[in-house]
DNA sequence: ATAGATACTTGAGTCCATCAAGCAATCGTT
DNA sequence: AACGATTGCTTGATGGACTCAAGTATCTAT
């Protein structure tokens, strides 16, 4: 489990609450795809595939290095959840696509992380539409 | 800069919302950390010493094995800020204390550290009520 | 006094992440 | 068409975070 994120101390009970669910959020994902035998960054990066992508696209996408990138897909290539494909119109890229056992995988990982649906959906549509427009502001 | 924890698919802008929050609230924290040459999991541990603790009650406040604070722990000694006393009630326990200069680098960071609290005053006192009425019930 | 629990460390291994260096392919310019 | 610069990716080195298994020292309970 990655060390929690928390402020070093809260200047009021909304930043507290914040810091909680940033906590728990990270705490779920992670454990999802523990369920699956990923890490969170390979859960993170197989959900980035619904279409193909050069590695350069999935850095920037991701903000790290492609060296990054370069290591994570190949993990995941040896798990046979993705594959590389030398891209026809630009030979320098190497396209990655998910398997159809990635897919599977993707798929119950996204059943696995109910943390963010379930916890909205513990609110009425109007307080979701609160809470969207209060976080919206919060942001900006 | 660690992947971010994103759902495959957001059910709900809400949903979606709420992932945005936290990544932007994990990079800020991974940057404020940056400024300080601290690594996010130093920041972390160094921010929980207020009072001084035995390793193994930091490793359970912080969910991780004892051996990955022992680690830590071994890092902020080497730069200084933070020491290892023996507990002489316990001579097992070594109690972790911040020096002058941890306290002195936890200060700066808790400044650096603006994303939360910022986030916050960009609502009214009311909306802040709301927000964390929400995120309670959206926690519980 | 001894057996067992507790606190911590060490060592090995994995993954994530970054940086520097390098190769191959493409592009832009002339 | 050819050259240099840029782009896309990989490799190698390094460091931190994390986990697990094994080990030592201390404490506790009987």
């Amino acid at each position: 489990m990655a060390l929690p994120n928390g402020p070093v101390t809260a200047s009021s009970e909304a930043e507290a609450v914040l810091f909680d669910l940033v906590d728990v959020y990270d705490r779920a994902y992670e454990a999802a795809a523990a369920e699956l035998s990923l890490s969170p960054a390979q859960a993170c990066l197989l959900g980035r595939l619904d279409e193909r992508r050069g590695m350069s696209a999935l850095a920037e996408e991701l903000g790290c290095d492609a060296s990054n990138i370069t290591q994570i897909v190949a993990r995941l290539e040896a798990l046979g959840l993705v594959t590389r494909e030398p891209n026809p119109r630009d030979r320098r890229v190497r396209l990655v696509t998910r398997t159809p056992q990635g897919d599977e995988i993707n798929h119950r990982f996204a059943a696995a992380f109910t943390f963010a649906r379930t916890a909205v959906e513990r609110l009425s549509p109007d307080e979701q539409n609160q809470l969207t427009a209060l976080l919206r502001k919060a942001l900006s």
